[in-house]
DNA sequence: ACATCCCGTTGACGGATGTCAAAGTCCTTT
DNA sequence: AAAGGACTTTGACATCCGTCAACGGGATGT
């Protein structure tokens, strides 16, 4: 039990609360664990509870009719997901698959509602967490709505890079995924992908990517700039 | 004060505190008014507090490099902007303007965080808020990333249609901001609009909008079906 | 080694939508 | 009433992107 709270402790959603606090979340939180592919809640589904990544990758998307998908976001080690419906009472607004052999946590709506209460620290980090959630979305409908996929990939390509300054990045996602992150299908994204290559702005292989030219894909993500 | 207290419990965002927090509240709000059109902030402004809207209007939006902008919301009586930066401590992240003659009220920071820390309800009612938006924003990224224009077009008419359950809506928006709302531009929403009518399925003149087709509407906002 | 499958790539094609230009309409102002 | 301006509509056009189809390559399992 205190390796629990000394992991809790680790994610953001959990960081500066008393030790006590610590105590209850993990009274109250349950381990799950699902393989690759494996649906962790639907559209619709009733929201019991929210979840914590604590291991593995999970796929939150839409789907339309036609079964094109669109990510709405990849959550990490750490992440929150699934509390709007805690706060809200609705059913989850998308559907969550783990991307990956993933381990999380879930807390049930009425024991955290209760935990929350009882510790504002608590409250102002999830406050945090859902106000991040919603930067990132105004940031997608942004990119969705003014940007053409060139810029979205230049934009996402340009992230990768800019993490640690290093200009050979890799696709941490298959490409059909990131097709369906950039809102896009995968032969558009794989065209663009070689169109990049063919200006000399990248030279990429397989899941591996070089940056040669920064300003270049500066100037498509940012400008919009358009790709002869 | 007693009035100010009174027209505060009616806001969603505050429904259901102590008396002693509307005080509060009132003693710490400052109540801020903009011209049609006015400026209240821009992305990337520090954001020093968060707003309520008292009457009027308030565009949330994006501008992308050529001008075109993206609406994210519009934000009416009793609905709340700006709370991102808040807690996140970053600028705010996307414009906003008053797209009616507007009266806000204005929360700092500092103060508002202080009496959140004290009235557990006041912070469930915020993250109800920031989950409300968050669903919203998912929905608008399914609909930019999913759905054709005519889509959201139908889905927008059947959501004015549906309010009283009645045939005859208004567009409560001029056309321009509507096209905006939806992701595209005035001409391609006009054409469709005189495409619609053409069809059947409405019967549209200026801003009255008589709804013939219910169900005709449906099958192009939710199974994407094509217009002729 | 071989078959199979999934993923990614490439090509041909069409449709939806943004761009540019111009005319038309409505409302406000003078 | 006339004039001006903003909003809306319409047309011609360009292009981005999604669809459909076929191919290639690497991984997996038999």
């Amino acid at each position: 039990m205190a390796d629990m709270a000394k992991q809790l402790a680790g994610i953001p959603l959990f960081s500066g609360l008393l030790q006590a606090q610590y105590e209850a979340l993990s009274r109250i939180s349950l381990k799950r664990s699902f393989l690759k592919g494996e649906r962790i809640f639907s559209e619709g589904d009733e929201g019991t509870g929210f979840y914590v990544v604590a291991g593995g990758r999970v796929k939150i998307f839409k789907v339309s009719m036609e079964g094109k998908e669109q990510i709405l976001h990849l959550c990490r080690p750490g992440e929150t997901f699934g509390e709007v419906s805690v706060f809200t009472g609705q059913g989850f607004p998308a559907d969550a698959v783990a991307a990956l052999p993933t381990t999380v946590l879930f807390f049930p709506r009425a024991a955290f509602i209760s935990l929350i209460r009882q510790d504002p620290a608590l409250a102002l980090n999830m406050m945090a967490q859902l106000s991040k959630r919603l930067r990132e979305f105004a940031g997608l409908i942004e990119d969705l709505s003014l940007k053409e996929v060139p810029g979205r990939l230049a934009k996402y390509l340009l992230y990768l890079g800019g993490l640690d300054r290093n200009d050979a990045v890799a696709l941490d996602v298959s490409k059909g995924q990131l097709a369906a992150l950039l809102g896009t299908i995968p032969e558009t994204l794989s065209r663009i992908l070689t169109k990049l290559n063919h200006q000399g702005l990248i030279r990429s292989q397989g899941a591996q990517i070089m940056i040669l030219d920064r300003r270049g894909l500066e100037e498509i993500a940012q400008e919009g700039k358009r790709l002869p």
